[in-house]
Formats: structure tokens, C-alpha cells, sequence
DNA sequence: AGGCCTGCTGTCAGTTTCTGGCAGGATGAT
DNA sequence: ATCATCCTGCCAGAAACTGACAGCAGGCCT
């Protein structure tokens, strides 16, 4: 590989990374010593790019590089087709036209050669039935989840009975058979995990969750260990 | 200048050019002889720039090479993200990192605001164990169905006895537990699905599926009365 | 303070790539 | 046929790239 390419494939590589990585992770992802690492990055930063590195933490690639990435691969395409299949096979009709949409923008912009492969793409997705969510709407849900509201609902506890609670939702978990709603709640001033199904009624408030605490899905991360960011 | 900046500079320069623009013209702005400018644009086209070059021309760089600006709801922001977490949680390393790239290079052209809510993301997908798909190399399968190549396999039917087929594949389908190949089979003279586990070998050829029979997924969706396009 | 991780720089020799020039072929328009 | 241009192969000198080593510096943790 030319150091040209390698460049090209540095800049993408460094853009796929929102926390800080080691130079050392980054030459081995490019089969380069350490050295040649920081002449690239200080290459890459020479022509314009700002990449902040910091002793001790690593390299961040700030938005903003007057470079617009390459155009997506073939595989990317796929990719990006595959998971929007399972999105239109496994979640609601929302979504599902949500994604079809974004595909639609993606083709717009790709050329025709592209195009077609997005087109013509073959890998599928399994199209079992769907989960049963009960009446819940998510989509409302993942609205609420957007804008930082709380949610009054009445949901059925472990044992089935009813309970009233107003909920902080963070962040809502696509499992193969179930969706959990996942939200800091204030009856028990802790986080707790909620079944869609479970859920026999909502109300979106219009009280935002308090400044401090419009990070929960971090501060979940945190307090479980979460590590996959992807 | 080095070299790598200097292709940087060519495509810029090409792309301020709406008629073509003569190899000599392009080398003189460069700085460069006409033989390396030749052999920049042959690295540049190596690259995936699709650049047109005519004898008695010149050249022409046509759209697609970089990505436009784009614009999505977050709505179908949230949808892409999430078809790419599961993609990233429940397909192979490759797919995970074509992902990964595609959205990088999304978020990269997206305004800021757009960008935040892609990087936010709290649509999640649970990570279970993979599937298992033996030994089989599914990036490779993507590549032959991508070229429209023939594969010559081992595989274990069945009642477990190994058979050895020339197969067209032309899809694969993710399933929950399991990856399968559909294919035509030249043994059976017909459409055939493979699990990927139960491919002991795999060889791709270099012969290409006749032309009358490349849309396999087409012909096989009318056979089996498949609807869904999505 | 001391240890650790990491970024960053200088130097050097071996290797690789790049470059321009030349010669010749090919292609499409006129 | 002629012209403008793209395109390829070859070559030798020039330029760059590369890895290794050695060392310094900044921030975090104990």
C-alpha cells in the first residue's frame, strides 16, 4: 500500500473513533511501526487536518477536516442495507419508513454503479414475526428519549401489579423477542429497566430531565461497565 | 510538495473543471511532467475516483468520488444507527468494520447538530453470542456473490455426508442462529440453500455466471413467491 | 515522588518509491 | 491521414519513506 492510500485510510480510520486511541492501536490497524505513524499524523495535520493529540491519551480527529470522506464501498453499502433491513424486518412501521427513507438519501448521493449495487444487494434479513410491544408507541418513545422528556406511565411490575411512575428514558434496547425501555425512575431513584409490553399506558410530560442529568445513557454506561460504544 | 498532497490537490483541481481539462494542462498546474501526472490519475483512479479520460479529449472527473453534504431526520439517523448496531453486534469483523466506516463517513457530512444526535444515539441492540458459521469465510462468499463469481464447495448435507458442488451463489441470509447461502446448484440443476457451519471448503473460481442467469435473486424471488423488497 | 502510558523528536542507513525523458502504441474526431 | 491526446514500458538518478533506537515531556495514578 502506498503511503498515499495509507493517508486516506488514516484519516477514515481516525474518523471512525470518537474516543481518544493510542498511536500505537492505530499503527497496528495499519501495519506500520509507531514512527511512520506520527510522521503520518504529522503529515496529515501539515495539509490541514486537526488532529488533537494529547500524551497519555491518544488522537482525536476534530470534525470539521476540509476533506470530505471517500465515497462508501461496496461493503460499506452493504452494511448499511443489511442493518436497514433488519430495522424494516424487526422493529415498527416508524422506523421502518424511517429507514427505507435514509437508503433512499444514501442512493440519491452515490453514483450509478453504487447505486445499483444498493439496489440489487443480497444479503437478507430473516423476517420472523415481530416482537409483541402491547399498545406502547415507540416511536413516541424514542421522541421523548430525543428531547430529554420525562414520561409518566402505568406499567405492570414483576409480580403484575399496576404502578404509576414518572420515568427519565435514556435509552430503549431492541432484544430479539422483547424492546426494554431502559430510564432513571424516580419512585425508586435508581435506573430500572422497563418491558414495552408491560407498559399499559404513557404520557409524555413536558418536564425536562434536569440539566445534570441529560447524559443518563453515559452515566448507565458507567455505572454497568458498558464498553461496546458501536 | 509530496506526493500525496499533490493528488489531493488533483482532485480538487479536477474538480473545479466542468469540460475536460487536457493531461499537459493539469501537469503544467502541478508542477509535473505529463508521464507522472499520467501516473498520478492512474493512482487516483486505483483509488476509486472515477475519472474519464478520452484520447483527443482529456479528462473528466465525474461526481462521486467524495461525499456530498447530506441531510437526514434524526429520525433516520436513529434508524441507520441502529441497523448498523446490529450489524456490528451480530455479523462478522468485516461487515462490523464496513459499519463502523459507513457511518463515520456519514457523520462526517452531516451538520453539526445531525452529527451530535448520530454520535448520541440511544437506540441499542442486545449482544448475544454469534452465530456460528464454522470456518467459513462469509467476506469472501460477499465478494464472489458481488462479482457474480461460481463457488465450488464442500458441504455436509443432510444426513452429514460430505458432497462436493459448483454452486452460483447469489444471497445470503442472516438468520438468528444461523448464516445461509442460497445458491443455484449445478448438481441439482437447481436453487439451493447451503448453511454456512456445515461448509467444510470453499473455492472461489474465476468463472462468471452466465449472463442470462444474473439475477438469480430476481429469478429465485419469483419462484418462491418472495415479496419484500426490503 | 515514582511509575506508567503516551505523544513527540532526532538521527541514520537501507530500501522503496518517485520522477522525468524517451520511444512507441492506441483511440477518436475531423 | 492527421491531429490531439491518452496510455504504457523502460531506465537511471533523485527523493522519499521506513524502522530502529535513544531520549525528552506531559498528564494520570498510587
Amino acid at each position: 500500500m502506498s503511503r498515499s492510500t495509507r493517508l486516506l485510510d488514516l484519516i477514515q480510520l481516525l474518523r471512525t473513533y470518537r474516543r481518544p486511541v493510542s498511536g500505537a492501536a492505530l499503527a497496528q490497524r495499519l501495519g506500520i511501526s509507531i514512527r511512520t505513524l506520527y510522521r503520518d499524523i504529522a503529515t496529515l495535520q501539515a495539509q490541514g487536518a486537526d488532529i488533537q493529540g494529547a500524551p497519555g491519551f491518544g488522537y482525536v480527529l476534530r470534525p470539521g477536516f476540509l476533506m470530505p470522506p471517500m465515497m462508501l464501498s461496496e461493503e460499506e453499502i452493504e452494511a448499511l442495507v443489511l442493518g436497514a433491513r433488519w430495522v424494516a424486518a424487526r422493529t415498527d412501521d416508524d422506523l421502518k419508513d424511517a429507514a427505507r427513507n435514509a437508503l433512499a438519501k444514501i442512493a440519491a448521493v452515490l453514483p450509478t454503479d453504487l447505486r445499483h449495487e444498493l439496489e440489487t444487494n443480497s444479503l437478507l434479513v430473516s423476517s420472523v414475526r415481530k416482537p409483541v410491544v402491547g399498545t406502547t408507541d415507540l416511536s413516541v418513545v424514542r421522541e421523548a428519549i430525543r428531547q430529554g422528556l420525562k414520561l409518566d406511565i402505568n406499567y405492570a411490575d414483576i409480580n403484575g401489579s399496576p404502578t404509576s411512575r414518572r420515568i427519565w428514558p435514556f435509552a430503549l434496547g431492541y432484544y430479539e423477542e422483547t424492546r426494554v425501555l431502559a430510564a432513571w425512575c424516580e419512585l425508586r431513584e435508581d435506573f430500572r429497566h422497563f418491558r414495552a409490553e408491560r407498559i399499559a399506558s404513557m404520557t409524555v410530560t413536558n418536564i425536562r430531565v434536569p440539566r445534570k442529568r441529560q447524559h443518563l445513557l453515559a452515566e448507565w454506561r458507567r455505572v454497568h461497565n458498558v464498553k461496546n460504544d458501536m
